[in-house]
DNA sequence: CTGAAAGCGCTTACAG
DNA sequence: CTGAAAGCGCTTACAG
């Protein structure tokens, strides 16, 4: 910028001013300057820019997932970074947080880099480290499951009912054998979701006076290892006749499990979140779903109202989750 | 900065050399500072450090996709951030290059944050663009398919001979009419993927002398319009008995269309890139697919290579696709 | 409307 | 081993 005020005759100022389309500025300086940017390739320094600014603005926001390439939630990115990009905001996105201190890790990082605001998909279950700032003014909205030991806004759904509303689909159709097949214990959301759909789970059956053991639960399942879990269940002598999967990673392992078993046509299966292909597949699988594009513009729009200064008390947002039907839930418990 | 070293009574210097883990400190020294550190809640800034830093290194580099959240970017994506991690790096990434324009922007915003390396998925057919910004040292690779008009390295997949290997697969299996549906023309990867991929579609044809028309070929299609051109098609007088599907969302497409036809255990099928849930429908479906995890690590070695001083020739990798047979593909020609 | 100067939070030769 | 000073590329009161 030095060498296109000496270029251009002018003082830093001036070219300033004229790169930030400041209009009080005379026509022919404007012009003399363009000039000069051009002949010397001079590109501008958001960096030293944003970094002298008033308030020291960086522009930008971090987004922490567990996995940028898990589909939900790289659904979820696509939505923040449009929201980001209309405010003017680009956003940083870290992945990897299979531990709370890869968490920190991850958000110190964040903060070294004076984000104006995070988005965290939580993977520990203390966040008073975040006290400090979010005092100094860092807005925070957890996505997926809310903060413990600490004041912020969140996003999350409606796990507890809508795993609820999913079992209760199939008890509808006269199932009472009805298997949970779990994630995650341990950390973080996968903690918290799988819990509240767990307890969503033994809601519906309570509900309809079914007694609620641990007969048919299983937990801590990957995909392979919910195969190897339906497999068992289902060739047992008293065998669930419904499945209800926490998670499509599991929800996949079943249906493999059901395929080789060939019992996809006679075992209700509902699972938790939609994923791809699922309508295609034969039966197609009903899930209870949430709207990924939602969950990520929420979000952002709480952090950027919170960033433009909003005071508002914080609040946790339930979001809704839908029934999508498409066969394997509406399999009827068959009375031979 | 300044407050910890007045509090413990240093030398700016001396704190800075403290935060960079600097050995030549004393002990005693050191101990000062963290607790100037702590007691002020001090977090270093990374930006004015690698903006004061030599050659003002940002510990950036830019990520250009199309979509973040397409299932196969976003694994490319997680596979540069991990490489990115591993040198200390954080990655910006940008979606939405549905123009060439948009191209342009998005790339403007990254080096205006000073990324020192570019990994661009292109839209644009001219990348004369990027010239001043390359000699100017950033490193530049190209994903998907090479540049224009710059010299650049580029990771690419071998898209004609593996969709003419795709073909291929089914005229051994008796087939002889086969159809192909494309996607976009117009800009960039689409169009030059798609056309390497029509490329080796007919390769495959010719070398078996069979007439290469446009009779078969349907292009510029979503999943929506796949599904309608898989129905006309097939429901012709000299219907295909096979089909090349460019893309994992066309795939779905034709899917639909067999499945509503019934004719999916009867009509070959080849896609082009694995999905989701392939493996799961009956038949399963058959693909010639390239692997988005090494795409996206063989790009960003090749970056950070670059942004090391790498200064070898400038190179075009060509990444091999494999067949995975899953059913749809082994379907033969059926002689009633 | 524009120029000269200070300063954002750091790092880095330069002395001592 | 450590301090005092300059400066990265910008913006922003302060004068004129």
């Amino acid at each position: 910028m030095t060498d296109v005020a000496a270029l251009a005759g002018v003082s830093l100022r001036t070219v300033s001013r004229v790169m930030n389309e400041d209009p009080t500025v005379s026509e022919a300086l404007r012009a003399k300057v363009q000039d000069a940017v051009t002949q010397l390739h001079y590109k501008p320094n958001l960096t030293a820019s944003h970094f002298r600014r008033r308030g020291g603005r960086s522009l930008v926001v971090g987004l922490l997932l567990h996995d940028v390439a898990e589909p939900f939630l790289a659904t979820v990115h696509r939505a923040v970074q449009d929201v980001a990009r209309a405010h003017g905001y680009d956003v940083l996105a870290a992945s990897g947080l299979e531990s709370p201190e890869r968490e920190r890790e991850a958000v110190e990082r964040l903060i070294a880099r004076r984000v104006e605001g995070l988005i965290i998909t939580p993977a520990d279950n203390d966040h008073r480290y975040l006290l400090a700032e979010q005092m100094s003014g860092t807005a925070i909205v957890f996505l997926d499951s809310p903060p413990n030991f600490l004041a912020a806004d969140s996003v999350v759904t409606d796990n507890r009912k809508a795993a609820a509303r999913g079992v209760r689909h199939m008890l509808d159709r006269g199932h009472r054998r009805v298997a949970y097949l779990g994630f995650g214990t341990g950390f973080g959301t996968a903690f918290y979701t799988n819990l509240n759909r767990h307890l969503g789970f033994c809601d519906a059956l309570r509900r309809r006076r079914i007694p609620v053991t641990d007969a048919y639960v299983r937990q801590n399942l990957t995909t392979k290892l919910a195969e190897q879990a339906t497999m068992e269940l289902l060739t047992r002598a008293d065998a669930p006749t419904a499945i209800f999967s926490a998670q499509p990673a599991i929800t996949v392992g079943a249906i493999r499990a059901l395929q080789a078993l060939k019992q996809s046509e006679t075992t209700a299966l509902v699972g938790y979140d939609d994923f791809y292909g699922a309508d295609l597949l034969v039966p197609g699988i009903t899930v209870v779903a949430q709207d990924p594009v939602k969950v990520g513009t929420v979000a952002a729009d709480i952090l950027f109202r919170r960033i433009d200064g909003d005071m508002s008390p914080i609040a946790q947002h339930v979001l809704p989750s839908k029934l999508v039907q498409r066969g394997s839930g509406e399999i009827p418990l068959n009375l031979t």
